[in-house]
DNA sequence: TACTCGTGGCT
DNA sequence: TAGCCAAGAGT
C-alpha cells in the first residue's frame, strides 16, 4: 500500500505520475543506460539553460568524455571551449573541478551518497538532490524552479512561487515527497516534467493539466500574482555581455591571443579591463607574458 | 540576503 | 518589440 487512499496528496501523486508515464519527454540523460556520470553532466548544463540549447553540446561532451577521469585529465580550458555558448561558462570550470574531485576522493565514480554529492564543486541543494534521485533512485525532495511553480500554483493557490526560494519551499516539497522512496524519485522527476510542459511561468496550459480539479490556485479562480515586483535581468551593456564576447574570442582560439584581438570587442576601456580582470580572477582566462591571453592549461 | 554570472528563444 | 524566462551555485 503505497498511498492511503482518499489523501488528497495521493490522489496529487496519482494524477502526475500516469500523466508523466504517458507525456513525458524522450531524453537521453534519462535512458537507464546513461548513468550518474551523464546525469551529472546533464544537470550541470541544465542549470539556467533551457533543453533543446543543452542537447547538442551533452551529445559531444559525453562521446568526447565518457567518464569523469576523461574529461579530470584535460585541462580545464578544453571544458570551457566544449561549453561553447551554453551560457555561464563557470559551470564549465566547475564540471570539470567535480570530475577531478571524483578522480580523487571517489575513485573515478559519481557519488551515490547525498553528503558527497553536495561537496563536489558546482553541486548545491538541487543538483545534489536530482543526482541522487535521477541517476540512484534515492528519495530526496527535488526542488528547482519548476516544482517551485507547481507547488506554489497547486498546494499554496498562488499564481508564481516567490522570487527567490525559501526554506519554506524545501519544507513542503518534503511535505509532498511520497514516502515510498521508488514512488517519490519517479514524483521527482514527474512533478518537474510537470512543470516545464504544462504548469509553465507565463501562460500555464491548464486546460492540459492533470491535477486542475485539485489545485489550489485555479480553484481559487487562478488569481493574478501579487508579490513584489520581478526585477528583470538586464543584459545590454552589462559586464556579462562584455566577459561572453571577451571569451567567445578565446574559445575560436587554440593558442595565445594577443591583447589587441580582445580589445576589439568592446569600446568602453575601463569597463573592458574590469570584464578581464573578473575572467582572470576567475579562472577562466590565463595571462600570459607579453600582453597575450588564452583559455586556462 | 541580494547580487553576480551568458545566451538565445518565445510571447 | 522588449521583456521574460530557462533542471542554480557561489559569495
Amino acid at each position: 500500500m503505497l498511498y492511503q487512499s482518499g489523501s488528497p496528496l495521493a490522489s496529487l501523486h496519482t494524477s502526475v505520475l500516469e500523466w508523466y508515464d504517458a507525456n513525458a519527454r524522450v531524453l537521453p540523460w534519462r535512458d537507464p543506460a546513461a548513468g550518474p556520470w551523464a546525469v551529472m553532466v546533464s544537470e550541470f548544463m541544465l542549470q539556467q539553460t533551457p533543453v533543446a540549447r543543452v542537447l547538442p553540446a551533452y551529445q559531444r561532451w559525453l562521446e568526447r568524455w565518457p567518464k569523469p577521469a576523461d574529461l579530470a585529465a584535460e585541462p580545464p580550458g578544453e571544458a570551457v571551449r566544449a561549453w561553447d555558448r551554453l551560457g555561464y561558462p563557470r559551470r564549465a570550470l566547475r564540471l570539470h573541478a567535480a570530475a577531478q574531485a571524483i578522480v580523487e576522493r571517489h575513485g573515478g565514480e559519481v557519488p551515490d551518497d547525498h553528503a558527497a554529492l553536495l561537496a563536489l564543486p558546482g553541486v548545491g541543494t538541487y543538483t545534489a538532490a536530482a543526482i541522487a534521485s535521477f541517476a540512484f533512485g534515492q528519495r530526496h525532495a527535488v526542488v528547482d524552479t519548476n516544482v517551485r511553480r507547481v507547488l506554489a500554483r497547486a498546494l499554496t493557490g498562488v499564481a508564481q512561487p516567490t522570487i527567490s526560494p525559501t526554506a519554506a519551499d524545501q519544507r513542503l516539497a518534503v511535505t509532498a515527497l511520497p514516502e515510498d522512496v521508488r514512488t517519490a524519485a519517479r514524483w521527482a522527476v514527474a512533478s518537474m516534467e510537470l512543470g516545464a510542459l504544462i504548469c509553465t511561468a507565463r501562460t500555464p496550459r491548464c486546460g492540459d493539466c492533470p491535477i486542475r480539479s485539485q489545485c489550489a490556485w485555479v480553484l481559487a479562480g487562478s488569481p493574478p500574482y501579487e508579490g513584489p515586483p520581478r526585477k528583470g535581468q538586464t543584459y545590454e551593456g552589462t559586464d556579462r555581455q562584455v566577459r561572453g564576447r571577451l571569451l567567445a574570442v578565446l574559445r575560436s582560439e587554440h593558442g595565445a591571443v594577443p591583447k589587441k584581438a580582445l580589445d576589439a570587442c568592446w569600446q568602453d576601456h575601463v569597463q573592458r579591463e574590469r570584464a578581464l580582470d573578473g575572467l582572470v580572477a576567475d579562472g577562466l582566462v590565463e595571462p600570459l607574458p607579453r600582453n597575450q591571453y588564452r583559455l586556462p592549461t
